[in-house]
DNA sequence: CTCTATGCAAATCTTTTGCACGAAC
DNA sequence: GTTCGTGCAAAAGATTTGCATAGAG
């Protein structure tokens, strides 16, 4: 039913659709936010650093510093979202794949959940302080089913 | 009904009950460790800096180090819980007060949720990934009801 | 005396910040 | 040309580690 002939309302291109966004903000489409935005697309969760591993592929003068400017500036956009694994370094991933994490203590797997678990501790959360939680922003500490 | 004259089974004095786990696994009682535990003793949330600043407030020439290391040894034993806070600073509490935490992500309060408000989420972790979580090891951020 | 805990210093790791230059619009 | 993004260096904060010494048992 859908072409590639006619295009859609946003554009064919993900990174480009994103470059949009912020040029919209009055932000500059950069090699470096091209690139930095091809690592996010692939599926799964990334650290900075492997972020930035992945953009040194191809640019590798762009800095550390960089990486984590845009990452910021991203999850502002709520492109991407940013969650906490205990004291570890914080992974990234796009915000359309919106989820809960669990990750465990022992092998430092990190596993999906779907948002509706946490239905009965968000309203929890709500009913007893009024309490609004965001499921996708941090990592469920635990034991996997191999480690425990 | 109780008196001071007759010990109960453990002990009358809650520090000297986990100094007794302590050498009991062959550790030592040290001034260091009493004051620490009389810090922790404190209800409430404690960070590592906290707790710092109270134990010096009786013995100035404790390092910090040696916090960190009896905090891990404290945690290892299971007498403290360890609640990480998105990149903020872990806090710690007794482990007998285990509790869910809530953290606001614009003032920083920190809630408690009752236990069994993560019955939910705990049997859709074991249901589908096989994986146990910690409950009290970890604090869900959000906005609370003042600052959302 | 033997083994553990501590003090001290320094390293580690992740993330942030200040400043001057270069690029995008 | 003006504003925004970047590279670089350095700071920042929290926590960890190595080593020699002091203290508990």
């Amino acid at each position: 039913m859908d072409g590639q002939a006619s295009a859609p309302a946003t554009s064919t291109d993900p990174v480009e659709d994103v470059l949009g966004l912020l040029r919209a903000r009055g932000g500059r489409a950069t090699p470096a936010r091209r690139l930095l935005l091809a690592a996010l697309l692939q599926p799964g969760h990334h650290s900075a650093e492997q972020i930035a591993a992945s953009v040194h592929a191809r640019a590798p003068d762009v800095h550390l510093t960089t990486i984590y400017r845009n990452l910021d500036e991203l999850e502002r956009l709520h492109v991407i979202d940013r969650t906490y694994v205990s004291n570890s370094p914080a992974t990234y991933h796009l915000a359309s794949a919106a989820h809960g994490h669990l990750a465990c203590e022992t092998c430092g797997a990190i596993l999906e959940l779907p948002d509706d678990a946490f239905q009965g501790l968000a309203d929890a959360a709500k009913a007893i302080h009024g309490f609004t939680i965001s499921p996708s922003h941090f990592a469920i500490p635990g034991y996997c089913s191999r480690c425990q």
